[in-house]
DNA sequence: CTTGACCTTCCAATGATGGGAAGGTGCATA
DNA sequence: TATGCACCTTCCCATCATTGGAAGGTCAAG
């Protein structure tokens, strides 16, 4: 299978499966005559288990990690829960912020009346005139 | 007032001052002889305003408009009112998605016995075996 | 034998920020 | 005065995950 059908198969682009080939995150795909790529069912499986780590926000570094569980067969499940749950209180952290976030801008656009007048509570607050309560630097 | 106490009265470090101005973010500031740039309080008001708007979550072009806007004694308000709830709106479907994130994996690291044993519900799922209900790619 | 789809490598950009090198400036103190 | 130290300057590179493109090689079908 050439790259750009492993690719259809895992919703991974090719430019991204040559990458994790480039930072060892995949082995070293074997190579035809012709110096293409050439992917086998194993290798179709790791790129989907990494599709579906990325699309629960795991990073690369925790995809690696991932990896080695999934590959140790004698892997404590112990382990895998530790680094689902430390991935879960990350975005908890980030959705707290994102919903103060909201909170502060909700408020603002509900005291700013949108019509014609510059009278605008946003431009005020942000300019420094009335402190934000909710704004958090990061 | 020279950068750094610019930096120090605003929360804006000296590095993003110098790369606001080169990505015309904020005017040219002026020199002394020394070459040092020299910062008055309407250049403060502005890094001040900046960084709220940072705070917020305004990318770096969402805040030029917000400035031009600041700037603009005849802006309407409803143009302020329109941008900030477009940003409530982004801001609502990242907190969905990350939402989505957390149910999938809290309930994967509420399936995991998080034991000994190598039957681990989060690597499976990530395998394949059992596709994700709330996966999403990005 | 040409066309077009596919592949290769390499280089660069994104957005916001930080790190650091190499060197100039300004001020206080020994 | 000399030395030290904090501050400033420009410039380049790194992050993180991903995309875009250029320049060129390979393969199948028409």
């Amino acid at each position: 299978m050439q790259i750009g059908e492993a690719s259809r198969a895992t919703g991974v682009s090719a430019k991204m499966i040559r990458h994790y080939e480039s930072i060892g995150l995949i082995p070293a795909a074997d190579r035809r005559d012709s110096n293409y790529r050439d992917y086998g069912a194993e290798d179709v499986h790791r790129l989907g288990f990494i599709r579906r780590a990325r699309d629960l926000g795991f990073s690369i570094e925790e995809i690696r990690d991932l990896l080695h569980l999934w590959g140790d067969r004698g892997r404590e499940s112990r382990d895998v829960k530790a680094l689902t749950l430390s991935h879960i209180a990350e975005l908890d952290q980030k959705i707290a912020l994102l919903g103060e976030m909201r909170a502060t801008l909700s408020h603002l656009a509900h005291c700013c009346d949108g019509d014609n007048r510059p009278d605008c509570p946003i431009i005020e607050s942000l300019a420094g005139a009335a402190p934000l309560q909710h704004a958090h630097r990061h």
